[in-house]
DNA sequence: CTGAAAGCGCTAACAC
DNA sequence: GTGTTAGCGCTTTCAG
């Protein structure tokens, strides 16, 4: 491996200035950064990041952590904040906790502040409490997609209008007329979507739908779960004629449990998501969901750990990104006749 | 931040009988041990790994090379790779290439054997050539999933039997009586998956289906490039009765290209695919593929890149596995009466 | 504008 | 068993 004072030695100047060349050039005579730079190109000298982050005292590595990157919406996601990371020089670190709090702590406990100079940490088990007294030991963590998280000027947290979010879902459906409408209620880890939820009920109660009328399911944040949760709630509930679903992969399995109990989707039953993962689009028919911002989620929880990293202080305690929009594809459609009320 | 210094200063030893408490606490006295350890709880010592690598030449952190973390095989990947780096004490940076060679070649010029010990590299733009001159400086570099890469000593491939598997979509259609037989032959990063389709169409061959007989359309790897490829195939070829798709996305795509323009699947065209994404069987239906092992690809991979970064030669070039399997589910059923050979 | 020197936090010989 | 010492490769004052 070429070091820096073999990149010196070649150049004729020391360490300091190689080092001066490659970091503040406009500092060194021009001379002298040509041949710097020419002693680097002929002995294909790489800067030694690891050296370098302890001399800087901080590195260049941020960590993302999350429950489980299968899940479609985090690859998405990674591939925003990596792409925003790698922008601003920063390389992203994975850390899957496999949905396991044991797994999030070690994970924590080894690098943050160490080996990344910041965490963005997804939804998770481990407590938001627990994660601000981390913080307070001076790593730059931010959380991020947190449904329920007190947030702190020390703890800041990026997320989307839930509330807001449920809103437009439950918007959509009563503008078609749906009245008999059923819920599934995703659990993910750090807990249950229920303000995606609450605002889609209140939603529906400011339109005078009453609360109680909408049947609602808990399952976890799977296809698979949604399928098995909605083949149950339509069984119990079978004059439904809407569905909304607090994440698009329940919504997915909700369109496969509805087609194999003969209801045709959105004839007989229109079904709506949350989260526009590609699979959305992607899937048939295609989901009517209502969409998070995630590049811009992604890049705003970057640039705020980047800068908690770098000293500047957050300006608020929540970040809020607003912009959660109805996507209308294929699953929904105006309420049956027979079942309209008005 | 907690140095090694001050717990040392604490437990009135030095750093360096610290150290070795933390890394051979067998070589030091118990009481010893023991007095090191509450000074450690007492100030809530982290190590800086940073420091440690430094020191010890070389990280803890493994890089994961991939051209597009969007395409859902890879987050199958990552998580198992990333499991397998954590079991062994490693840690995962995800470099995504966006396809991109430049973001490539920048990421690897940056982190291979600094910030990153090893790295895996997925099929990407990069020339084997290329990357093999940069293993030949040292670092810990391993190819996995490269369709066609020369692997050397120096620059060791872990994938599957790419041939077999093409093989065994080959032998289930040619057992349900399928002749006429198209393929949509998918074009990742680092060029086509054509090792898959002359394993298919081989296989074929060795049971008596002339090789021009296979209609092959090329398209990009993506559920909608399938989509279009499929129509176009299709439109062309209207007789045909089963579909190839070198890759899963494709073979989703083409089997919504067949609902619209009315074919039935399985009914009227059978449609098979290759890897088995988990979309492969949450998808409707669902879908017939051969399914790649990718949880031994990527501990394999993981273990290779840590055996060579911790010095242990590599004993072949070429790791093979060769597990792949076919998974029949709902896409492929027996050619239609009417177009029957035999 | 460049050089000298100290030090980031830790590890690893080698003494004692 | 434990301490001493010398770095790992780089950045960063501070002199000159």
């Amino acid at each position: 491996m070429v070091t820096l004072a073999e990149v010196a030695q070649r150049a004729q100047v020391t360490a300091a200035t190689v080092s001066n060349v490659l970091r503040n050039p406009q500092k060194v005579k021009p001379t002298t950064v040509e041949r710097v730079m020419a002693a680097v190109r002929e002995l294909g000298y790489r800067p030694n990041l690891t050296a370098r982050a302890l001399a800087e005292g901080r590195t260049s590595t941020l960590a993302l952590m999350l429950s489980n990157i299968s899940n479609p919406f985090y690859p998405e996601f990674v591939l925003e904040a990596e792409t925003a990371a790698r922008r601003r020089g920063y390389f992203l670190l994975v850390c899957n906790t496999d949905d396991n709090p044991a797994i999030a702590r070690a994970y924590l406990d080894k690098i943050a502040g160490t080996l990344a100079a910041g965490v963005i940490v997804m939804n998770t088990d481990v407590s938001a409490g627990e994660l601000a007294d981390i913080a307070q030991r001076g790593s730059a963590l931010v959380l991020c997609m947190w449904e329920s998280a007190q947030a702190t000027r020390a703890l800041p947290c990026v997320t989307v209008d839930y509330t807001h979010a449920g809103g437009l879902a439950a918007a959509h459906l009563y503008e078609l007329g749906h009245r008999r409408i059923g819920a599934l209620l995703g659990e993910g880890s750090g807990g249950p979507q229920s303000v995606r939820l609450r605002g889609f009920v209140e939603a529906l109660a400011a339109r005078g739908v009453a609360a109680d009328a909408v049947k609602v399911h808990a399952c976890r944040d799977s296809i698979e779960a949604g399928y098995d949760a909605a083949r149950a709630l339509l069984s119990e509930q079978p004059k439904l004629t809407a569905l909304f679903a607090t994440n698009d992969l329940m919504a997915i399995g909700a369109i496969q449990a509805a087609a194999d109990i003969g209801k045709r989707v959105p004839q007989d039953l229109s079904v709506i998501g949350l989260t526009n993962i590609h699979l959305a689009h992607q899937f048939r028919p295609a989901l009517t969901t209502v969409g998070f911002p995630t590049a811009a989620i992604a890049s705003i929880a970057v640039a705020l750990t980047i800068d908690r990293i770098e000293g500047i202080k957050p300006k608020r305690d929540a970040y809020k990104v607003p912009l959660a929009e109805l996507v209308i594809r294929d699953t929904t459609a105006p309420a049956p006749k027979a079942s309209r009320r008005k």
